[in-house]
DNA sequence: GAAAATTCGGAAACCGGTTGCCTCGGAGGC
DNA sequence: GCCTCCGAGGCAACCGGTTTCCGAATTTTC
């Protein structure tokens, strides 16, 4: 199939099929009427000649681009791959090309991608992020439509599809009342940081509503194992007993986990532990598996994607759009069903 | 900056600067020869209607998109996306932007995601994937370049730009014996895996160049911490005596340092422990840190993206080019220096 | 058999820039 | 005072499709 000349033309096409540009055109998009034969000439002709048709014109006349532009604000990383797949599958679908911007945390870089996207024109706009901080907007006025993913703007106008956070905090610490687990700890990441503040908070409200407390003040400190195995040394030192530790994220859990299990205390038998993020490699490389909240960013990001379709199609849905967590149960809360044989 | 009507065009430009098109479009472009004042009152005008020349336009005439496509042959990763990183970092100074595919290791997809390419008629392609084996090439005598990152083409003709994966593992062989350690043993991912095959071949050969063997034939199995776990107890219960473990992949690695703790050997004093691919949350999360080879993803896609570049620019460089690896030492093979006070 | 209806396909405008060519007018030279 | 030269900027073709409008050819109808 070497085809390694200039690619085809549709007046290659034309020519081959010995019909005028136009009618070419129609016979290959089913536009006027023409008879069968002469369409299938075309389209016999398009075949052997391997003709594509150049996004560039068709853009210029239809004014469209099947394009959309997704920019991480910050690095791309963990929280971005689930998002731009789901992101990827809903417009793939859709046969749109996604266009990757990686705004490196810099505003400058991130306005100078909004402005090449712009000049490509994009028919919209998705803009993500790890911090699930509002944010203010990448633009006002634009004239495509724009979608936040895991991240939501600081105009409650703009639409954004985000994850019910302080929900699956809440169910994090349902499940381990449901466990039986009454003297819940909570080790989580930076004071400063928005998702560690809102799960915390959620999860002493829920606790609040079935009359309880936490076993001892919640512990902010990093996102990391580290943080998670110190946090575990300070709670043995300081605190009362505890029989269970909510934690802000699966990295601070599998830390958690790891140093009780140092420390002579069995998981989930003496203490319960679930994480947050539900994030493979953590979750299934811990002893025993950890708990933990899904956020189903995949899910976000297909619905960031199909909400940014229906708007492009002049139908949009502003505001904030809350997806729920899901709380996803291993072993490091419950004792496996049929225990292992002693050997 | 309300923008939200069209975007404006060049046409409006020429109208507000009183001039005709094609000299508002040598005023904006440095072209032909323009009074000052003209072309200052043109630029004048474009900045004031928020002028951004539409991209497709200018492909038409141009032929250039300044756009390459990425296509990921298996599913976007952990492994991609230093890579992509490293692209994104190398052609977004040179201005051009990337479109993002996801193979999700269906050779269907690949070739849709192909021919879409192909008929947005970027300037070149990127392949890559987390599969380190040479795969058949994406297509054969294309209208564009393309340089295959990580992954190499079977066709040895083609561009690549891969790791040195069994120079990094005799690096890590070397560094082990440096350290002393004379019985070594090798656990790592499945038999059948390029990259587990490669690096295993290279560490036998590299200790027969010092006279030596493995402690133990190599132990083949997952890239997962619960293989590397598993893997500790056969050694313990079928190798002989062994001071240093190489691992394929840092997962098996994280596996086999917690596995010897467990069991009571010490990392590094009793065990070394050299893990592959220097994944930040594996290599710092393990007790201690590991010590691993590093194959440089991200350097790996800005050499792609700069081939790729050149190429474009008419100096292709068919054919592998091979990356060095780098050893991270880290406190899983060399006790620290300052070691810490006893409390 | 002529008029009307229908089918089929071509010509050309258009999308928004870029660029080669040409014209117009002023300045300078003789 | 006339011719030449050159600078400034307009005109129009072109990139590769899409679409509208229109004419020609064929078929239908009375």
């Amino acid at each position: 199939m070497g085809k390694s000349a200039r690619p085809a033309t549709i007046s290659d096409v034309a020519a081959l099929a010995g019909v005028s540009v136009g009618t070419a055109s129609k016979a290959l998009n089913g536009r006027g009427s023409l008879r069968a034969e002469t369409r299938q000439r075309v389209q016999a002709a398009a075949e052997q000649l391997g003709f594509q048709a150049n996004a560039a014109a068709r853009t210029l006349s239809s004014g469209r681009t099947y394009t959309v532009g997704m920019i991480t604000t910050d690095t791309i990383g963990r929280f971005s791959i689930p998002l731009m797949i789901g992101v990827e599958d809903a417009l793939g679908a859709g046969r749109m090309s996604v266009f990757l911007c990686d705004g490196r945390d810099d505003p400058i870089r991130e306005q100078y991608y909004l402005n090449t996207l712009l000049s490509r024109r994009v028919d919209g706009i998705i803009v993500t992020g790890r911090h699930a901080r509002p944010r203010p907007p990448i633009g006002s006025g634009l004239p495509v439509p724009v979608v936040y993913a895991f991240v939501s703007s600081t105009d409650p106008e703009d639409c954004s599809v985000v994850a019910d956070e302080a929900g699956g905090a809440r169910k994090a610490i349902d499940h381990l009342l449901a466990v039986g687990r009454r003297r819940i700890a909570h080790v989580t990441g930076p004071e400063h940081h928005h998702s560690a503040v809102v799960r915390s908070a959620a999860a002493i409200e829920q606790l609040a509503e079935s009359g309880l407390e936490l076993a001892a003040p919640p512990l902010f400190g990093e996102w990391s194992e580290a943080w998670g195995r110190r946090a575990v040394g300070m709670l043995l030192a300081t605190a009362g007993e505890f029989d269970a530790v909510f934690c802000g994220s699966d990295q601070v859990a599998r830390g958690v986990t790891d140093a009780l299990r140092a420390a002579g205390r069995r998981v989930p038998e003496d203490v319960a532990v679930v994480g947050f993020d539900n994030w493979d490699v953590m979750v299934l490389g811990s002893q025993p598996p950890l708990t933990s909240v899904d956020m189903n960013l995949e899910g976000l990001g297909r619905g960031a994607a199909d909400l940014l379709l229906a708007a492009i199609n002049g139908e949009p849905s502003p505001g904030p759009h809350v997806r729920p967590c899901r709380l996803v149960v291993r072993e490091s809360t419950t004792v496996p069903v049929e225990p292992s044989p002693v050997d």
